[in-house]
RNA sequence: GACUUGGUAGCUCAGUUGGUAGAGCAUCUCCCUUUUAAGGAGAGGGUCCUGGGUUCGAGCCCCAGCCAAGUCACCA
């Protein structure tokens, strides 16, 4: 393994703190009394107090010194004082132990008192520290004065590659992910409060439905059968309303095999509903109650930043029908119309279609093109046409039109829902009818779940279902551009390993192998390299080490090395 | 999948027509007892993403590839 300089010279103060009988690596609990936040909160002077962390600043001067230390929860100041850490005539723990052998994110305990410096910042007046944990590979320091940030840590690569490194170095990461989990306790409060079950149904599928996606496949070597990761876990969840349910709720990781960007990961988090007895109305209330709260526990505003704009969640939202909202952004009033006339209407508005496209699919794009944008602020958009909703039960009064609803936010889809589909013998035939696509070659269109239809069968009340991304709503909710960056370990090609030896490396000391010691020019010559690859191969070698180039009268030797 | 941009020290980044690889911070050595990104002096540190090509000579030019970001397409 290459080690830089400063891994070597972090692993040989492994060996000083070992050949000095301290352990880098305790096993020992260390008994922390405060984190950082706390010592801040309820400070006062003089108080003794137990704290650990990572050391992340030093400031030596002389026989004192200033450095910060990180824990979960912030950064504490501390003063080290020579004669404080060794009273006695040995001073070796503060000459050395503290000055020579620690370094920036090793882990130490602290103990001391507070005090408040000249300047007035709340530090820890250290007595005696302890080693906790040695870090060998040095981290990026980024360093604040005046809301500037210097040297941050910022190659995205990098980040998500090494997120416990982003983690520690960049404060605003962590607070992230804190909302992230606040928003999904808010919502599990939220459905507990009505009573509603949070439960877990399969991620291994044998058929993977409740959505059109492509899935990823596996296969279970007992049962010798494919298994799918779920695209989505609506079917299971009606099955246990059903079963008897009144409420169920399930915070699901699903699988989609399809592209990535900065909005889709392979695996994502949605969160899923239903609620027995109650219709896609109720559905709109409830959801618009929920978000609202959200945005209020997370920001104590129903007013919510994102992309420079303000969003308000507070209810109720706007409500439109999709093709009211058509109707409004282009002229054309789409009810009723038959597939050639809204053909022609998206023609006109220059919105691409095919032959190959339906009434749902085309009436998607024309929405999808001419309005959706134009929904910045929460807007339900509601009756969906039939053939883009295989799970949906028919509008009561138009006809043509389900009873679903998308909440788009600044934009963008945040949820989907509506008044689930519960007549068997309809259902059914909408499955078929994705089977007839999925003939044509739509690899999207959904199988068919007989035992889903047999649930069905047996009787499944009214019901009202949602989806609602999570990961889109804590983008929403922190006011981030990139799901990679609401996720902890976003999807990311493996690294690639370096080969020991090229092959230009091989060939050459193949041949040295043999010779061990051989005029330069024509080790070249018999090796026949390009002179690049030749240059490259030569110093490759001499930097692992193998072998050796030496000037002995004017004439270039290389060596081999032991 | 297409296009654009990028990959140089631990981190952030310069690098001129192609001519001995640089800065700041970090590291190491020495001095300094209340400092607020950066006290003083000195030193070390490089697979310039990878492989090929052109050239006397490539971080730079050409070809192929890898990785990432962004835009678009596809897809919820």
């Amino acid at each position: 393994m290459q080690l830089s300089e400063q891994e070597i010279i972090r692993r040989k103060k492994l060996d000083d703190l070992r050949a000095m009988g301290i352990d880098p690596y305790p096993a020992d609990l260390y008994p922390v009394s405060h984190t950082s936040k706390q010592l801040k909160e309820d400070f006062e002077e003089g108080k003794k107090v137990i704290v650990a962390g990572r050391l992340m600043s030093v400031k030596v001067q002389g026989k004192a010194s200033f450095a910060s230390l990180q824990d979960s929860e912030g950064r504490i100041q501390l003063y080290f004082n020579r004669d404080e850490i060794c009273p006695g005539e040995d001073k070796t723990k503060y000459n050395d132990v503290f000055k020579k052998l620690l370094d920036f994110g090793d882990f130490i305990g602290v103990e001391g008192e507070l005090f408040t410096t000249k300047v007035g910042e709340k530090t820890i007046m250290v007595k005696d520290f302890s080693m906790l944990s040695k870090a060998l590979r040095p981290l990026p320091l980024p360093k604040e004065k005046d809301g500037v940030i210097y040297d941050a840590f910022t190659d995205p690569e990098q980040r998500y590659r090494m997120r416990y490194v982003d983690l520690v170095v960049n404060p605003k990461v962590k607070d992230v992910f804190v909302k992230r989990t606040k928003i999904m306790s808010t919502i599990r409060d939220f459905y507990n409060d009505m009573e509603f079950l949070e439960v877990e149904t399969p991620i291994l599928q044998s058929i993977p439905g409740g959505a059109a996606a492509r899935p990823f496949v596996t296969h279970h070597n007992a049962l010798n059968i494919p298994l799918y990761l779920r695209i989505a876990n609506e079917l299971y969840l009606k099955r246990l309303i059903v079963g008897g349910f009144d409420g169920v709720y399930e915070f699901a990781k699903d699988f989609r095999n399809e592209g990535m960007d900065r909005t889709h990961n392979p695996e994502f988090t949605v969160m899923e509903m239903y609620a027995a007895y109650k219709d896609y109305n109720w559905m709109m209330d409830t959801t618009e109650k929920l978000l609202e709260k959200v945005a209020m526990n997370l920001h104590g505003t129903s007013e919510v930043e994102l992309d420079g704009k303000i969003i308000n969640y507070k209810a109720p939202y706007k409500r439109i029908g999709i093709l009211d909202a058509i109707k409004e952004h282009t002229g054309h009033d789409l009810y009723g119309k038959s597939e050639d006339e809204i053909r022609e209407a998206c023609k006109a508005e220059g919105v691409e279609v095919d032959n190959t496209m339906g009434i749902g699919k085309m009436i998607d794009e024309l929405f999808g093109e001419k309005c959706e944008h134009h929904y910045v602020q929460p807007t339900f958009i509601i009756d969906y046409p039939v053939e883009m909703s295989p799970l949906t039960k028919k509008h009561r009064s138009k006809p043509g039109l389900t009873e679903r609803f998308e909440l788009l936010v600044n934009g963008k889809e945040l949820a989907n829902a509506y008044s689930e589909l519960n007549d068997p013998i309809d259902q059914r035939e909408r499955f078929e009818d994705q089977l007839k696509l999925s003939e044509k070659g739509d690899d999207e269109a959904m199988f068919i779940d007989h035992d889903f239809l047999r649930a069905l069968e047996y009787g499944m009340p009214p019901t009202s279902g949602i989806g609602i991304g999570i990961d889109r709503l804590t983008m929403f909710m922190t006011n981030t551009a990139s799901i990679q960056d609401v996720l902890f370990f976003p999807q990311m090609k493996p690294e690639r390993k370096h080969v020991e030896l090229s092959e230009n490396e091989k060939a050459i000391f193949e041949i040295l192998k043999k010779e061990k010691n051989i005029q330069l020019t024509s080790l070249k010559e018999t090796v026949g390299l390009s002179n690049k690859g030749w240059d490259k191969g030569i110093k490759g070698l001499t930097k692992h080490g193998l072998v050796k180039v030496a000037k002995v009268d004017d004439i270039l030797m290389v060596e081999l090395q032991d």
